[in-house]
DNA sequence: TGTACATCAGTGAACGCGCGTTCACTGATGTAC
DNA sequence: TGTACATCAGTGAACGCGCGTTCACTGATGTAC
């Protein structure tokens, strides 16, 4: 805690964002080998190192701790897309810092991608839930953007929309696909980066011979 | 089972093959609502109605017969998927015909599609694999379907490879979309269908424009 | 066909274990004067 | 600044419960003769 959040906040609720986030970070870590509907509660205390009651002080349940951890994972991410789409630059220069751009984020916090593409289609209903808000604001501001530049002059807002619903998909595969990997080989990195960067050349192309219906 | 099964087993194994699809049936069920690393062998077995250890006469552990449920479940995706592929039509009929085709499979297997989607990235590593495998079969086997096409003439066996990937994804996409859909409102699907259908189409657009490297 | 023995799918009881939740508590931090 | 009281994050013990796994068993089915 740095000495301004201290003054703000006062030490005693400094101290408990501190346990707040701590148990944020063992769920993390924890749910890089399972599903959060089959992590318990007393394992994320226990790598804390607080007693189990202490988990209530913050959180009703796993699914509430669950949604937390959408907002973490998914803020980044979205920091990260809204600078890729604020750069303007040629399609194939966006397309490489695009891939470039998701490969560095799946870095820098694989395992909260790993959790959102664990999640999307899981088990705890409110989870997915929070997972597919998210992902459909990242939707809507990329469609945003797409109708913005000129290759867009004639398109309805359901064919930006459904491209740029086209877009949030692959960056979502491409990043689940970089998590798997990453493990195993950094040869198959590389394979993945140029693989997708395949896949959106050819969406471009389509993009730019769409008739506007 | 009919006379041949019972003829060609023996009553015995017969019997033992109707409890083991009988512990897959409820699984797959008690699967709509959790994830496989939650699920609980004991909740298995009361729903079939047998003691919790005859579970080990079937399956070593959940994981195994996660596996299984992997087999049975894209077994009948792929043979849907080699129906469409063996017709011979129009880009756009291939489209409309690819997009019902989904719809009405996850119409009749609701719960294999959600178990495909949800442990495609899901916390048993065994089950992960078992999906990417099958689904890299299909990949393989979409993409000799479209290098047989004229319209691939000059592609490089890794760009036909790259598209089938991108068809493949999306046709997972779509039925994730499909499934999660069902239980709201009937004009969601339409939605869901009509969003899918333009985006192949889009897709096929770029695929006849791109430039043979 | 009938008999004697082998196989083995499913039983039911037992086990130790970790789980989520509750509760009255403690003691450091915060507040009022 | 100092004192008296209020707040509340975290404690630790207790609970009942369902879990996965083991084991010797039973009795219907299969096999050999």
């Amino acid at each position: 805690m740095n000495s301004s959040t201290r003054a703000t906040l006062g030490v005693r609720q400094a101290q408990k964002l501190k346990t707040r986030q701590a148990l944020l970070d063992a769920a993390l870590k924890l749910l890089e080998e399972q599903s959060l509907s089959s992590l318990g509660l007393r394992e994320v205390t226990r790598v804390v190192g607080v007693a189990p009651a202490a988990f209530y002080r913050h959180f009703r349940d796993m699914a509430e701790l669950g949604v937390a951890l959408v907002e973490e994972s998914l803020g980044s991410l979205h920091v990260m897309i809204r600078a890729v789409l604020a750069e303007q630059q040629e399609a194939e220069e966006v397309i490489d810092r695009s891939v470039e751009a998701v490969a560095d984020h799946v870095r820098r916090h694989p395992a909260h991608v790993r959790f959102v593409a664990r999640e999307r289609h899981g088990g705890v209903r409110a989870v997915r839930e929070a997972i597919a808000a998210e992902l459909a604001r990242f939707g809507d501001e990329v469609a945003a953007a797409l109708a913005a530049q000129e290759v867009s002059r004639g398109w309805s807002a359901e064919d930006v929309r459904m491209l740029a619903g086209l877009y949030v998909d692959h960056l979502v595969m491409t990043a689940s696909a970089f998590v798997e990997a990453s493990a195993e080989e950094p040869e198959e990195e590389r394979v993945i980066a140029d693989t997708a960067r395949r896949q959106l050349r050819l969406i471009s192309l389509g993009r730019r011979h769409w008739r506007a219906a």
